[in-house]
DNA sequence: CGATTTTGACCGGCGC
DNA sequence: GCGCCGGTCAAAATCG
């Protein structure tokens, strides 16, 4: 539009000003000459109208005629022929004269042309907004009818029908370590709020002890911020991707001390590795990093590249990036420790995934008698969320991901969890299921694939230690599941990490499409109950990361979406699913870090 | 000029 | 004890 604008102001008024100058038609002030007149107001027509205003107030016989008609050019042609002066002026010189009308006309054709142009911009834009509409309804309606499909009837606590506007999911993700967490007073429980909830109705609510925290008698107890050592702090929540990389270095600033030190017991911390299709450098995962190392690891061409968090700097949490040796087009980012400041919005989704993905590990494998030993897989694939991308991995092999042994066996003691975000939709993109089972015990490496849901009730089930999560299109889900997913729920705290994990992910991706509902219509938001966490989220962060690239859309949250509460809750907008949005192309450093 | 990246050196753990 | 390897440090280089 303002092109057109500017194109027709320029191309009109430029001419005639200084035709009218030169043949003496105007009265010494530009203004004053009919053509010019007709140009100004030719060219303001489409945008202001003071300006119109101006050019007929300097011509007293025009200026009746624009007052009565603010429309553009029809008043132009209007006065010009109603002008007898400045007939009776052009008439002096023919030749000048026609040169005018030569102008005019050519002047009048580009405008018409410009009004053409103006014209279909207009209807373009009425298309789009059309458009808009009419998947914003349609989006509504699939959203309405997902929840209703979800068969929440059972059990009043669990399920809470996504069809009730406005509900809010709050997940308290920490790592408990032990059991007892379902005795103790949720320190962390996650509220699940539904707007609707506030109404009285707490059978929406859905409350998930997904927490961090860890009892001081345990070792993995994670110290609040108090005197948060950097990186005691932080440990408890760690993602680490890599292969295998335990920092030995912080491994034994834990070790070293008894008390608390105790409590990052090397073994128990986790990694969390998110593998993503990435054609950036580095993933966008909201947080700003800084670059302190490279290597060329052993099994990997790709070199490995160690950043740290910048966003404070006292911040222990460190990440490594590193392209799949197997596959160059998977970015392998791990994640490790946990962040003591307040994070960008658009940082606070994989944190608290991978936070929520390291409790799982980290609890999973402290209740389970022996421990490391059990390792959870969760499969999930991304997909396609009412045109939002769900990264859908084209390639068929979505085995679950390990890390290379060579990097492994660098790393024996430290659990890995890898949130693998490049499976195929054939092999797990019907349901998201967490697995816990047999690892090569010293490694207890954790997967997790997530699936693409879209709708906010999560109907879950939990057999055989898998837990599933139907996807929208297996929306008629026996009510079993639910049962048993409360069961679990409420039974293993492994699953509980699990579950928020993916809970997190998840209820993203949903809200991904509900982007824009969030303002007032029915929208589920995760909020994470950070009022035990060593480093409440918030979200008052700009997002600028300049190492990231490629962003899981899902980390993408809109300020609007993501609120910090008082009582450290934060609300996660919806997850969407990782895209391959190359905002800004990074220092060109990044690029250099992965030499692919 | 400050922030970030690069890159070789250094450190510590682990296996032999 | 030595070498390998992963991870980190820090000076220099680079970028905005």
């Amino acid at each position: 539009m303002e092109t057109s604008l500017h194109k027709s102001h320029d191309v009109g008024a430029g001419p005639v000003k200084g035709e009218g100058k030169a043949s003496e038609l105007s009265k010494g002030d530009e203004e004053s000459c009919g053509e010019e007149i007709v140009l100004q107001v030719g060219a303001r027509k489409r945008g202001h109208e003071d300006e119109g205003v101006k050019a007929a107030a300097a011509s007293p016989d025009r200026k009746t005629l624009l007052n009565s008609s603010k429309q553009g050019l029809t008043i132009t042609k209007m006065e010009i022929r109603s002008s007898p002066e400045s007939e009776s002026r052009l008439s002096s010189s023919s030749a000048k004269r026609q040169q005018v009308d030569d102008r005019f006309e050519s002047t009048k054709a580009e405008m018409d042309e410009v009004m053409e142009e103006n014209q279909r911009l207009k209807m373009y834009l009425d298309q789009i907004l059309k458009d808009y509409r009419t998947l914003q309804m349609q989006y509504r309606d699939v959203i309405q009818k997902e929840a209703k499909n979800a068969p929440n009837t059972d059990s009043s606590d669990r399920d809470h029908d996504t069809d009730e506007p406005n509900q809010l999911f709050a997940l308290s993700l920490g790592i408990s370590s032990s059991s007892d967490r379902v005795k103790d007073e949720p320190r962390k429980t996650i509220a699940i709020n539904e707007d609707v909830l506030e109404g009285g109705d707490r059978e929406g609510t859905l409350t998930l002890g997904l927490d961090c925290k860890i009892e001081a008698p345990k070792k993995l107890q994670v110290e609040p911020s108090p005197n948060p050592s950097p990186e005691n702090s932080l440990e408890d929540a760690k993602e680490e991707a890599g292969e295998t990389w335990p920092p030995k270095t912080m491994k034994n600033v834990r070790d070293g001390g008894d008390d608390e030190i105790s409590q990052q017991n090397p073994a128990k911390r986790a990694r969390v590795s998110v593998r993503v299709r990435c054609d950036t450098p580095t993933m966008n995962d909201g947080c700003q990093w800084r670059k302190y190392g490279q290597k060329i690891a052993k099994g990997n061409p790709c070199p490995r590249a160690y950043y740290r968090c910048t966003v404070a700097p006292s911040c222990p949490v460190r990440k490594q990036v590193q392209r799949c040796a197997e596959d160059m087009s998977i970015l392998i980012t791990t994640y490790e420790g946990t962040h003591n400041h307040p994070l960008p919005i658009s940082a606070t989704a994989m944190a608290s995934t991978t936070s929520a993905a390291a409790s799982m590990l980290i609890s999973g494998s402290s209740t389970s008698g022996t421990g490391l030993s059990s390792s959870s897989t969760i499969t999930a694939t991304t997909g396609t969320l009412n045109g939002l991308n769900f990264y859908m991995s084209d390639n068929s092999r979505s085995k679950p991901f390990y890390l290379p042994n060579s990097s492994i066996s660098s790393s024996p003691s430290y659990p890995t969890i890898t949130l693998d975000l490049t499976s195929s939709s054939s092999s797990s993109s019907s349901h998201l299921s967490a697995r816990l089972g047999n690892f090569p015990p010293r490694y207890s490496t954790t997967n997790l694939n997530f699936s693409s849901l879209e709708s906010n009730p999560l109907p879950i089930s939990w057999n055989n230690g898998m837990l599933t999560i139907p996807n929208p299109s297996q929306q008629s889900l026996a009510p079993d599941t639910i049962a048993a997913a409360t069961k679990a729920i409420t039974s293993d705290p492994s699953f509980q990490s699990a579950l928020a994990a993916a809970l997190t992910s998840i209820i993203g991706s949903g809200g991904a499409g509900l982007g824009n509902q969030n303002v007032g219509e029915k929208s589920t938001q995760t909020s994470v109950m950070a009022s035990h966490e060593p480093f409440p989220i918030l979200s008052s962060f700009p997002s600028t990361s300049n190492a990231n690239k490629c962003a899981p859309s899902f980390l993408n949250k809109s300020p609007s979406s993501t609120s910090s509460q008082p009582g450290g809750v934060m609300l996660l907008s919806p997850p969407f699913p990782f895209s391959n949005s190359k905002s800004k192309p990074n220092s060109p450093g990044d690029n250099r870090d992965h030499a692919v």
